[in-house]
DNA sequence: CCTTGGCACTCTCCCGTTGCGAGTGCCAAG
DNA sequence: CTTGGCACTCGCAACGGGAGAGTGCCAAGG
């Protein structure tokens, strides 16, 4: 019985310290939440949880405080993700709804995210590693170059400008432009992009000896494109919030945001998903392997189109945040960015 | 003679105020700046430079800071653009060489800016209004759907997705497309945004009556990307700066935040530019109409490729802030990326 | 007329002290 | 196991005095 009641402590003392961001005395938890019981049974209990290293005393005659362990106890088994209500749903769907293309979908995304949970948003870009080559486009640029546009199913357009190391009259370069983009999207178009890179190389080979050097040169800037990390981009939005979230949070605000400015480092952070990619992840404080990152947590979730996620978003926040409903936002959000992209408009 | 040293004096106060971030009095000014007098005479000026209104005692016995106003003539008048190290110019070419397209180039070039003055760093987008059409690519996507690829002279690349209204063959698609990709790129290759849209609207109406609801779908697709404001976009870098800035200003970090997010007040700021394109332009503290960046001060220029300058860069920091450096950066940095914009290689 | 040294004065900042209040741990009774 | 009571512990804010930095002003000297 008192296993039960302890939790019910644990989660009281969350809750209030989230709302006020100060110590939790037991006389405040019982004023509160009607707990059917004393202060002083509250007392005891505290002093339990103390031991299992849930909550923290900052000095001997403070409140309590939940430890990260503490929260993660809350996130799992105390607290139910708060559904939205219907106007916050219209409310996403309608802000999303007017994206013009991918870019647009990420920027709106991040701010949507940052303004929902009041904390900072974190989007990574629709990696091109997990992507399918839609189709390759080229432009001749002057007699000897050549603009690559290479064109993902995630809607993401890159583009390369090479020299063909030929130099043309306008008619023989389009012929040659018109023979390379058949050849291409012939062996690359609906291609994940780990095979589009080795099928292209053979398409060199088969090709016309006076064609070989235009073949060469751009398959091999596509092949750049390809493989290359660049791509794996983070946005951010919200940092503001990050000043007024809470005490004594503004003097540790620093380090956050350097850490914020890594983004190969936020990368592999939102990389780290759980086992689950329709579940919601949430690491908590110290349970945090970035420098400068171990004050706060952070709740994230994969996305993509299809049924594949490929890419993850999520806030970031002080380790005291209210976890049900940042949680609640950040799954409403990945869903509806998921349907986006399955849909034709933006894709 | 006096109106010379008391410039001297101001400059001296800025100089040491910006490096110390106290304030600073007659006594630490003869010592560290080998002006030829006592600190008596120091005094007497500075009471002079007070009632001017260029430097202010925060209180009875404390030293001297420059108001906004006393920056000013600083910058205008007791200030050298430093000139940048032979290193950091080729630290500045060697980290913009390697971008690989507008983007990267974009991302680069803000995080260059953070790093190099230590300050927020603000880059807007080559704006499209500004730009010229390159090329327009469509690509059939399905049967009845179309991909435009709008190329602009700057490099940056548009998508948009429209419904034809027709449903054809592959066979009939490509012709189709082809027919389409001809007439539009005829009219608008190579014309500048304003023109391109209005021209466009007429060979709506010379197309054949077969062609017609493809045309028109996406002409008024185009003409929306042309004209639309959404593209003016800015990158921000380096607000982990703000927070080790200096010693109150931790406190108002948040406010600045807020304002750096509203990316279209940033721009309009950053579309204030002086007279000369050529000039660095500094705007100081309440010089600066937008409420939360009070406290700062914004160093920019414009930059873009040939002569024309298409959109600007700069950086953002508290008042005290070392101007000489900043504008000398700025400068330099700005230069580079129109250089880079010039070249084949990312345009 | 400008410069300079001297001097009294005014603040802020730092530090140690004190009192208050919130909160705790423990205990004995229900 | 719960509850009320009680002594105890700290953090924190308020107060006060001392030190130091810097100023303004004045009278003397170039």
């Amino acid at each position: 019985m008192s296993e039960d009641r302890r939790l019910m402590v644990l989660r009281a003392i969350v809750q209030d310290y989230v709302q006020t961001s100060e110590p939790v005395g037991s006389k405040a938890l019982v004023e509160r939440h009607h707990l059917g019981v004393s202060a002083a049974t509250v007392r005891n209990d505290m002093a339990l949880l103390e031991e299992e290293g849930l909550i923290h005393a900052p000095h001997t005659s403070a409140g309590r405080v939940p430890t990260d362990a503490g929260y993660r106890v809350f996130v799992d088994r105390l607290s139910a993700v708060k559904p939205l209500s219907q106007g916050e749903r219209r409310a996403i769907a309608q802000f999303l709804e007017g994206a013009v293309d991918l870019d647009d979908v990420v920027d709106r995304t991040v701010r949507l995210l940052a303004s929902l949970t009041r904390q900072v948003a974190v989007v990574q870009y629709p990696s091109l590693t997990r992507s399918t080559v839609r189709h390759i486009e080229l432009v001749p640029i002057g007699t000897s170059h050549l603009m690559i546009v290479l064109i993902v199913n995630t809607g993401r357009v890159e583009q390369r400008v090479v020299d063909t190391g030929h130099d043309l009259t306008v008619a023989e370069g389009e012929a040659l432009v018109s023979r390379m983009r058949t050849a291409i999207n012939e062996v690359a178009a609906g291609v994940p992009f780990t095979a589009a890179a080795t099928r292209l190389r053979r398409i060199v080979g088969e090709a016309d000896q006076a064609d070989r050097r235009a073949f060469e040169s751009v398959v091999s800037a596509l092949a750049d494109a390809l493989v290359e990390e660049r791509e794996e981009r983070v946005v951010l939005a919200g940092q503001a919030n990050l000043a007024r979230s809470g005490a004594d949070f503004p003097r540790s605000i620093g380090p956050i945001l350097e850490a914020l400015e890594e983004h190969v480092v936020l990368l592999r952070l939102l990389g780290q998903l759980g086992d689950d990619p329709d579940l919601v992840s949430v690491r908590i404080g110290s349970e945090n392997p970035v420098t400068g990152l171990q004050s706060t947590s952070l709740v994230s979730m994969g996305y993509g189109s299809g049924s594949e996620r490929v890419a993850s978003l999520g806030v970031l926040g002080p380790t005291r945040m209210d976890y049900p409903t940042a949680m609640a936002s950040v799954r409403a959000v990945a869903r509806y960015v998921s349907e986006i992209l399955d849909d034709d408009r933006s894709t």
